[in-house]
DNA sequence: GCATATAGTACTAAACTAGTCCTAGTTCAG
DNA sequence: CTGAACTAGGACTAGTTTAGTACTATATGC
């Protein structure tokens, strides 16, 4: 019903493999060959995370790609911003309305309050538990039920190789 | 960040305007007058709410649609299931993973909890609320603040207005 | 029978997504 | 200082999805 782009399904793969040996340097062929997913693709993303601030990049020999910060302090909400940018308003909401009669624009608010909240929930939930690394302590915002939820592309597009 | 189609957008529009004179039978020609919606997309989303249940539809002269039950008792999650239809488990997570490695399958599954989470709460916000039609007294589950949130396409396309 | 509705299907055009390729810049080893 | 192994960035292409249109069939009431 809802839906990320299967990039962004895929980012997180990445950003999870990294959060996995949070010490070791990467390249981008070794994430594609570790997560089986295209080379040019992965590439791709990383220079997009790397631009967003989500991982640190080395150049040169011995290059690659490391967590900007402590997969704790990412959240899935942070991850949907760098790849599909925050779009998220409804401009027949946010500014006074010239394209709807009054009661179309309250449909429009209401959106954007729904929106918003989900909003709030992505926040809670870090790279840790989406990576599945979460301490077997404290239960995580998922495991408290909270009611958040957005659909992944994988279900329209079952197989998530490329190659 | 996330979105809902221009269409699932525009069937809102038209399931509120049903919903504030819910004893009014309107033709698929009025509802596009009223809205400021193209004809014919009107039709096609009434003809598609109706199919769903979510509307009920007289032929011939003095015909026209009305909402099939008071608007309490249409949820956004059945608003956006009857137009997008229920895509939203990962086909990773939900059978054996053949796709991917550990690491990977564990990300599938938290965005499949996720989105079943998100998926709770718009079951919990009816027609009602999004018209703006709530009644006074008691608060909408919106008002109480509850981690919901899905991006409506309008900001990628401010004018609503396809005429 | 005819005017006015909805029902259903098929088609077209535009937008977006995913993926690929190529060139430039950086670092280190020999 | 030269070459190998990397990342950075942008341009381009193909495929899919979405939005919108048109046409035909069917039902109702005067």
């Amino acid at each position: 019903m809802l839906r990320i782009s299967k990039l962004t399904d895929y980012a997180t793969v990445i950003l999870a493999r990294l959060a996995a040996e949070p010490e070791r340097r990467y390249t981008a062929a070794q994430i594609a060959g570790e997560t089986h997913l295209a080379a040019p693709t992965v590439s791709k993303l990383l220079k997009q995370l790397h631009r967003r601030g989500l991982v640190n990049s080395t150049r040169g020999l011995h290059g690659g790609y490391l967590l900007a910060r402590p997969a704790a302090q990412i959240t899935a909400a942070q991850i949907l911003d760098a790849l599909e940018g925050p779009v998220a308003l409804t401009e027949c909401a946010s500014s006074e309305s010239h394209c709807c009669i009054e009661s179309s624009c309250l449909v429009g608010r209401a959106w954007q309050r729904v929106n918003l909240a989900i909003r709030r929930s992505l926040q809670e939930i870090t790279l840790l538990e989406l990576a599945g690394l979460s301490g077997g302590g404290q239960p995580s915002a998922l495991d408290r039920g909270f009611p958040v939820a957005l659909g992944s592309i994988a279900a329209r597009n079952p197989k998530r190789e490329p190659l």
